[in-house]
RNA sequence: CGGGGCGUAGCACAGCCUGGUAGUGCGCACGGUUUGGGACCGUGAGGCCGCAAGUUCGAAUCUUGCCGCCCCGACCA
């Protein structure tokens, strides 16, 4: 087994793929594009969920389950979200096989085709639409928060693990308000709730903007994002949360009727995260050793190695391991407790890192003489002997110091690779190195498409908190009210 | 869909050019010695060499076709 990790600095997508592999998170599937995700992988997805699913609660909202299939003629009633998604929808075309008459396997049954094509829900905006038209019926039906967590089809050409696969599972939010104001205050909401997580959870900055309209997602009026920078200096997009308009209630003919007895159209929000996050949590914070998870979202977040010779000195460290073990476990620690002797401690210690789990404690005969044990922690790859006493206490402030140090170290590397650039020249310099570049932008669709083209950036946001200022754009020269962000993404 | 690479043991690969007994490392099983940063020795199990056809006395190796996967582009959360 070849033992160490591709170098970031080397090849940085073979190391993302080799850790992603290595550290037990998830496969390619025998099917195509389509991933496998691992328990270790699950797992952490699974804490990602319940952050997530708690915050949305608390904000209002509920869960509820819709089809997986979307009719053709559902997809098709926005005509901007129908365009925009067409191009990659998997589609149903019959519901039967039969044996093959010419030999041995199964055809398909060309009698058993449907009168009409389901597609498997690359967003669901169409199948809740048509469903809220029944649902909605007076103001007092409303505002309706609704959540779905699912799995998701979209036909990508080119796949990488959590990154981007044929199938993901997301969580989307769909909700309906009487006023606009109402609607673009809920998009906001939730964008606020997916830049907490990601900065409080997945230890994650996230600048939080708005896309150009060309980002823009099918079928919405404004959609909001939050942008993170990767260890490689490319941009990923973590989250977006989009105000509809009445796009959809008008296209799906919903209304209600007002306080005064007329008929609206509802307004519109929608938002997701999926397992992309995954990716996002793995580039931002780990190193060539393997996965550095934040304690928050860390399946273990302490394990406890004894280091012994015989059954009698396991015995022994055992017998002082274990109230730290149940000390940890009654106030809400994940911890293991690995005596296995399948492995040795050097063997064990090395896992660990690569799976990323925030804190190790060794302990040995030489600890078990001094009162003392072996306290490692993932982020600074430092450690230290602490008091067999102590432990308990260092241990809760060692898990939320290196939270925040976690973060902390992802902040710093973002400042350090963000700059404010005002000539075409230097744009395209800083663009080769990496990094989100602050630039003025004329706003026209034609000057972004251009420097797409001639430098593979693209604008990941209009920051929300941009800062008024004259300039000019960085391309055309126009004038411009803010610098908007620019990188090359994910 | 274009361009490149690869399919041989659970995993990573060699062998192919120049056709002739299927190999190495890791992992796995058993035994022993070890154990504070990925231990070592010994014994052993494990293969339709991607699939199909062809050439040949004989194909992992040569030819043709097909299938699949990975990487680089175009498309995208």
């Amino acid at each position: 087994m070849s033992k160490a990790l591709p170098k970031r600095s080397e090849n940085y997508s073979e190391w993302y793929n080799e850790i992603v592999k290595r550290a037990d998170l998830a496969e390619n599937s025998a099917v195509r594009g389509c991933m496998v995700i691992k328990p270790y992988g699950y797992a952490i997805w699974e804490k990602m969920q319940s952050a997530l699913d708690d915050m949305f609660k608390a904000t209002g909202h509920v869960n509820a389950y819709f089809p997986l299939f979307v009719p053709k003629s559902f997809l098709e009633k926005e005509e901007e979200h129908a365009e925009g998604f067409a191009k990659e929808c998997a589609v149903v075309t019959h519901y039967r096989l039969k044996a093959n008459p010419d030999g041995k396997g199964l055809v398909v049954d060309p009698n058993a085709k449907l009168e009409e094509e389901l597609i498997i829900r690359p967003t669901s905006e169409t199948v809740i639409w048509n469903t809220y038209k029944s649902w909605i019926q007076s103001w007092r039906d409303l505002p309706l928060l609704i959540n779905q967590w699912c799995n998701i089809v979209r036909w990508e050409m080119r796949t990488r693990l959590f990154l981007r696969t044929t199938e993901f599972l997301w969580q989307e939010g769909h909700t309906a308000h009487v006023t606009e104001q109402e609607a673009v205050e809920e998009t906001e909401r939730m964008l606020g709730v997916y830049a907490t997580f990601a900065e409080d959870w997945i230890a994650l900055p996230v600048i939080r903007g708005l896309k150009s309209p060309n980002e823009r997602f099918a079928g919405a009026v404004e959609t909001y994002c939050i942008e993170a920078l990767m260890q490689d200096g490319k941009a990923l997009q973590a989250g977006t949360s989009h105000f509809l308009g009445q796009n959809f209630s008008k296209s799906f003919e919903v209304q209600f009727v007002n306080k005064e007895n007329k008929l609206e159209h509802p307004w519109a929000t929608s938002w997701g995260v999926s397992t992309r996050l995954m990716g996002a949590l793995i580039m931002a914070h780990s190193d060539d050793n393997g996965l550095v998870l934040p304690p928050k979202l860390a399946p273990v977040q302490v394990v406890i190695v004894p280091i012994y010779k015989t059954p009698e000195d396991l015995a022994k460290i055992s017998e002082k391991a274990m109230p730290i073990f149940e000390q940890l476990k009654a106030a809400g620690v994940s911890v293991k407790y690995d005596d296995d002797d399948k492995q040795r401690s050097g063997w064990k210690f090395a896992e660990y890192e690569l799976k990323g789990v925030p804190i190790r404690l060794a302990m040995g005969m030489r600890d078990l003489e001094n009162g003392t044990v072996e306290v490692a922690r993932r982020d600074t790859l430092t450690k230290e002997t602490v008091s067999l006493d102590d432990v308990i206490d260092h241990i809760h402030k060692l898990l939320e110091e290196m939270q925040a140090a976690i973060y902390a170290r992802a902040l710093k590397f973002r400042e350090d690779n963000t700059f404010s650039v005002d000539t075409w020249d230097q744009f395209k310099d800083q663009i080769e190195k990496g990094g989100f570049i602050l630039a003025h932008w004329d706003g026209t669709a034609e000057t972004e498409e251009k420097i797409k083209n001639e430098t593979k950036a693209t604008i990941r946001c209009i920051p929300l908190d941009a800062v008024e200022e004259d300039g000019k754009c960085v391309y055309s020269g126009a004038p411009s009210s803010k610098r908007v962000v620019f990188a090359r993404a994910y």
